[in-house]
DNA sequence: ATTGAAAATGATTTTTACTATCATTTAGTC
DNA sequence: GACTAAATGATAGTAAAAATCATTTTCAAT
């Protein structure tokens, strides 16, 4: 999906629900597409804040919050407590390696995995909305 | 690997580092080996308690450290802000299917997917422990 | 443009799961 | 059986997520 269509979806969303749109979700929404990381909301409010530096802490964690149930970000859990977000990816899914060591994370795709899976679903009569697929390793400089 | 041998590796890491065995952890582990589930913390915590009701939960949490770092133990989240604990399977990985409205959690494995995974990691020169891979969306009884 | 109802905000509190602490008990070696 | 190191369990501490609430803002209907 194209970040115009996301804005559009996203605005399509808000209508429907009756919610509104504002200064503050607009300031976060733009700092969450402008992110290419995975971003936890401690790190997303500071970027925001550098914009409008009197946006609240709850304020960021509710709007992640609409963004994901809008489906144009996804939570993740890598392990380490945090709740890390990021945004759907334009066309195809991508998937992690984290270092277990350095805590590296890298991303990578695969449209055979992605099919297979399709395929698995569909056999267990599942509807499948997103997925996430994380290798745990070691990174070429932290295994020796 | 086969519950005999999961529990000889046990045996070999506690007393490679020094660790003893007591009742409580034996206790624990025994429950742990019995579930079949992804069991969290209380859950577990309730199980032992039928045995043994003295139990604490800072030692169950501890033994499934201990587990866990040993090896015959895996961590899990699936979002909902707990960790789940399930035994390394007898043989094969296996992976999830998690319905976001109902919470049910379904199990399959796939030999094309793992055998992909690790072609995928090698060209990154990447080195894989273990891995995750879930499906989130709607089990057949919730999508309608 | 004004108004009024519903939603959003931000500061804060509450909750929850996880982790750390510490005095006491226990295991296992000598 | 004594000694030393580890384990236990109760509880305190932490950190992130979620809830609360008085105030402010949005936006549709006038």
């Amino acid at each position: 999906m194209k970040l115009a269509d996301k804005k559009e979806l996203l605005q399509k969303y808000l209508h429907e629900k009756g919610l509104k749109s504002t200064t503050q979700r607009d300031a976060i929404i733009d700092v969450f597409f402008k992110t290419n990381t995975h971003i936890n909301l401690e790190e997303l409010l500071k970027r925001v804040r550098r914009k409008n530096p009197k946006v609240g802490y709850a304020t960021v964690y509710r709007t992640m919050k609409l963004l994901t149930g809008c489906g144009v970000a996804i939570e993740r859990q890598f392990g380490d407590g945090q709740t890390r977000y990021e945004h759907i990816p334009d066309d195809s899914h991508h998937d992690h390696c984290i270092c277990v060591k350095c805590g590296k994370i890298m991303e990578f795709e695969n449209q055979k995995i992605e099919h297979l899976q399709k395929e698995i679903a569909e056999k267990m009569n599942f509807t499948v909305n997103n997925h996430k697929l994380e290798l745990y390793g070691f990174c070429s400089k932290c295994r020796d």
